[in-house]
RNA sequence: GGGGGUGUAGCUCAGUUGGUUAGAGCGCUGGCCUGUCACGCCAGAGGUCGCGGGUUCGAGUCCCGUCACUCCCGCCA
């Protein structure tokens, strides 16, 4: 018989009834009666009772075990007496009789128990990160990773993608988030730099010919974390095709998201043909470019019924300044006053002046701003959002690039708190069309607003009339993209621009001459120059992705050894000091900050 | 860098207007228990109340500072 195990700890069921068997795992929990010891086995593949009765030689091991210890028994399995069968259990109706017990590994006392799930503080779950994996549901969290990535890959696979491993120590970027850096031992003073995305490698893997790129790219960024943000190193699905337009991007990457989240949802409604929504009309709707599309509220202009009205606050700001908008955030259900108070002293906590509103009562409206501006404008308001009794409607005034995302963020809220979000589905869409360049208001210049590799709407005709003053930068759209699933940006892409003509006259747009782009970006515009295909990809993030499908607002709940906020990994105990040798072979000084 | 929250036994938490010896559940140790599956019962050990300072006759509780964890803002092409 093999050393640790005949079967495992899911595996046996009323038909092995009879057989001897040897299994190996953790004690999950002893239940000592005294004259009849239970105790449940757990390995990966699930639970088994094991039985030592008094007769048993076992029996003096058996009840010294306690949890968490990893013992091997021989034994024989036999059926559970009606009454004590356990339903909850797949191997519930077996139990194995224990002639013999072996401890492999004692335990010490545990920091945190495995059995049973309550909370526990996550720096203690991240130094005993190995016991917190064990713990059933993030152990079923990971294992659903693992499936969903082997699932991704099969999809990209079947789809003519090839997956390629591209270099983790390159050189850094001017460009974007802060690098990890890696000090060089052969080149004193000079430094690798961690990837913060393949995204120039790709571009290199279509001019080298390759076609179709795909691949479970590490990314590394050095910027602070959010819920939502691993610290220091996440997961894309890394995509690039060449010959390709946006159309054919998306035709691509849709069916195996789709599939993906179908495949993993639990029964969750996915959407079928994910809506393209360009970016400004994104924007006015739900005041953000990355919209929760399970939140019916779309809001509206309501500009023209405040113009000369009686609530003079917002009259006199439209009077102003024809920039000036009022946007109504309709909210179905939210109609009494309790709710509209609390909608506004919430906006306060924002940081906002208040947050205006009318809620309809006995077939009119009520609160101060329907006073102000009279029964024929409320009703005016009330027909063009389709109100009715019950309802609400909350007002922002001001110039809207200034006032959407918090008109966003209150959009969200009053559907969270009016209970309009369908929590049991998938909402995915395509944001499209973001516009190439935006004005930096601290550099007081034009700059890109993502991507200075995309390709510009229109081409180089385009960024001609811009150079020639006949049209507007900031009116200049992209072929670059998001994809968006429950308000939460999965990924962002683009068509590339693979044009050096187009790209040096783009840069000079944003104000950098050809010395700044060939001393930044060299290599690539290099390879441009060599014959590059029209290509064009995207890289969802698989972190998020996973805790979409897993149902967690946390990526720690996701990742097998995430770091905390402060990015330190508390079980290794990273980052750590380094030797002086170390330091010296590096060609590094520190030169620490002083302490008080 | 900034703002909010939390910090009391190995773990989760309670602890009243500031008042004698800081409690409970789980876990741990010992004892009892032959059908449990959150087993049950009895007993016990276990505490710099995050740390430092202050106010007070007296501080877990009030004040100041600080540290740790966390959420958010900045940041994340």
């Amino acid at each position: 018989m093999h050393p640790y195990r005949s079967h495992h700890c899911g595996q046996l069921r009323q038909s092995d009834v009879g057989a001897a068997v040897r299994l190996s795992g953790w004690v999950h929990r002893v239940r000592d009666h005294g004259g009849l010891l239970f105790i449940d086995l757990r390995d990966h593949y699930g639970l088994t009772q094991v039985v030592a009765d008094p007769d048993s030689p076992a029996f003096s091991t058996a009840e010294k075990v306690r949890s968490e210890w990893v013992i091997r028994i021989d034994g024989k399995v036999k059926a559970r007496t009606d009454e004590t069968i356990n339903e909850k259990l797949p191997t519930g109706h077996v139990e194995v009789f224990a002639s013999d017990i072996e401890v492999l590994s004692a335990s010490r006392e545990l920091p945190l128990p495995v059995f049973a799930e309550p909370e526990y503080p996550e720096d203690i779950r991240l130094r005993y990160r190995f016991l917190d994996l064990r713990r059933e549901t993030l152990h079923a969290n990971i294992m659903k990773r693992s499936a969903i990535i082997s699932s991704i890959r099969r999809r990209m696979v079947e789809d003519g993608f090839f997956e390629f491993q591209t270099p983790i120590l390159t050189a850094s970027s001017p460009e974007g988030a802060r690098d990890f850096l890696v000090p060089s031992r052969i080149h004193p003073g000079k430094f690798y730099a961690l990837p913060q995305a393949p995204q120039q490698f790709k571009q290199l893997t279509m001019v080298a010919g390759f076609d179709r790129y795909f691949q479970i790219a590490p990314c590394f960024r050095d910027e602070d974390a959010r819920a939502d943000r691993s610290p220091g190193e996440f997961y894309q699905l890394d995509v690039e095709m060449s010959f390709v337009t946006q159309d054919d991007v998306f035709n691509a990457v849709e069916p195996v998201l789709r599939g993906v989240f179908e495949e993993f949802a639990d029964g969750k409604k996915v959407t079928q043909n994910f809506p393209r929504i360009p970016y400004a009309e994104s924007m006015r709707k739900y005041g953000v470019d990355k919209p929760d599309l399970r939140n019916p509220i779309v809001m509206e202009s309501v500009t023209e019924h405040f113009r000369g009205s009686g609530f003079k606050i917002f009259a006199k700001m439209i009077e102003a300044d024809e920039k000036v908008e009022v946007w109504a955030i309709p909210a179905p259900g939210g109609g009494s006053r309790a709710f509209c108070d609390r909608m506004n002293s919430w906006a306060q906590g924002e940081g906002q002046p208040g947050l205006g509103y009318i809620f309809f009562r006995d077939g009119e409206g009520a609160g101060p701003i329907a006073k102000n501006i009279g029964p024929e404008r409320t009703e005016a308001v009330r027909t063009q959002l389709g109100l009715k009794d019950g309802d609400a409607v909350f007002f922002v005034a001001g110039v809207p690039a200034k006032f959407a995302s918090f008109a966003g963020a209150a959009r969200q809220k009053a559907g969270f708190d009016l209970k309009l979000i369908d929590e049991d589905r998938f909402e995915f869409c395509w944001i499209v069309d973001f516009p190439m360049f935006e004005w930096n208001e601290e550099e007081k210049k034009i700059d890109f607003s993502h991507n200075p590799f995309s390709m510009p709407q229109g081409g180089e005709e385009v960024l001609d009339a811009v150079i020639a003053g006949t049209t507007n930068a900031e009116d200049v759209l992209a072929y670059q993209y998001d994809i968006v699933c429950n308000g939460i940006e999965l990924s962002s892409g683009a068509i590339r621009n693979h044009l050096p003509a187009i790209m040096k006259k783009a840069f000079s747009i944003a104000g950098y001459d050809e010395a700044v782009l060939e001393e930044k970006f060299g290599g690539m515009m290099r390879a441009l120059e060599y014959g590059a295909p029209p290509h064009g990809g995207i890289a969802p993030g698989i972190d998020r992705i996973v805790m979409l499908l897993c149902g967690e607002e946390n990526l720690r709940e996701v990742v097998m050894f995430p770091m905390n906020q402060q990015a330190e990994d508390l079980m290794m105990g990273a980052p750590s000091s380094v030797s002086p040798r170390q330091l010296r072979e590096l060609h590094i000084r520190l030169n620490l900050p002083d302490e008080k």
